[in-house]
DNA sequence: AGTGCACTTGCAACCGTATTGCAACTGGGT
DNA sequence: ACCCAGTTGCAATACGGTTGCAAGTGCACT
């Protein structure tokens, strides 16, 4: 059962970090999900796993660093992180939602601004990442639910 | 005494605030400054005058509630404050751009999303501010700054 | 397959930012 | 001048994130 050829070992691997069970969790583990994740989020699933928070810290550090997942903060003081799919160098990020009242974030591929505005925008500066916030259908269509 | 007209006490009145020392301080510092400062930095600078750390928390938040602040955040996991300008209501509804160097806030009245853009975002929820990160061309065109 | 070392992990202590509870104080309307 | 809700100072606390260190383990090399 010595398992040769696991691909996400092997991508692991190649990133010049070791292959272990933790980061394996780690990295599939937001593969699955569709949107980022926070430290806690991520630490709380791995916990089940017997893994610790801190290393569930370094590993997420860890594996944003090499370009396997992305580290992102949109506005709310925590680290969010998502995998990176293809080439990691090829990857320039996508658009997020951050619902302000359940905190919800969802990952916006198809959000783009117009051609105006990039021009507009290209005398102010380099454009990096773009965050849309708001209140998500679930919330907001109540009108009801205020924090 | 009775200094009756101080325009910036009237001013943080008329939002619904006390105008006490701690909070003209608090304004008059961000007013004077030319970039946001951190709450450190605030609080630093009030301690002299003897007013707490909390209080300058408390207030910078209060007063950025109110619209007489502005609260952003780099992606350092530090809010920083600065002055708005003119009507704080005038502040709402436009996109911002924010230099993740030095911390400068545009705001871009021109930038939209594309109408599919638009129509995509719908479905996700109710868009209340758009925030653009990146670098300006002041700290970006160098390439040599790195934090 | 066995060995060894550097890389990882778990644990717990720690750090810094930010918040909160509470008693004392005070702005400002009366 | 008086009073009370809003505010302050102090200290304790919460929380996200990091670090030191000894034990454990991946994996490259026999």
């Amino acid at each position: 059962m010595t398992a040769a050829n696991d691909p996400v070992k092997d991508e692991i691997r190649r990133s010049g970090l070791r292959a272990t069970p933790a980061r394996l969790a780690t990295l599939l583990l937001l593969r699955e999900s569709t949107s980022p994740l926070t430290h806690a989020e991520v630490s709380q699933q791995l916990a089940d796993r017997g893994i610790d928070r801190a290393t569930a810290f370094r590993n997420l550090n860890d594996l944003a660093e090499v370009g396997l997942l992305r580290r992102t903060e949109l506005g709310d003081h925590v680290w969010r992180f998502e995998a990176v799919r293809g080439q990691p160098q090829d990857d320039t990020g996508h658009p997020h939602f951050l619902c302000v009242d359940c905190g919800t974030v969802s990952c916006l591929d198809d959000v783009k601004l117009t051609a105006g505005s990039l021009r507009q925008s290209a005398k102010i500066g380099e454009i990096t990442e773009i965050l849309l916030r708001g209140h998500c259908n679930g919330c907001g269509d109540t009108s009801a639910t205020r924090q």
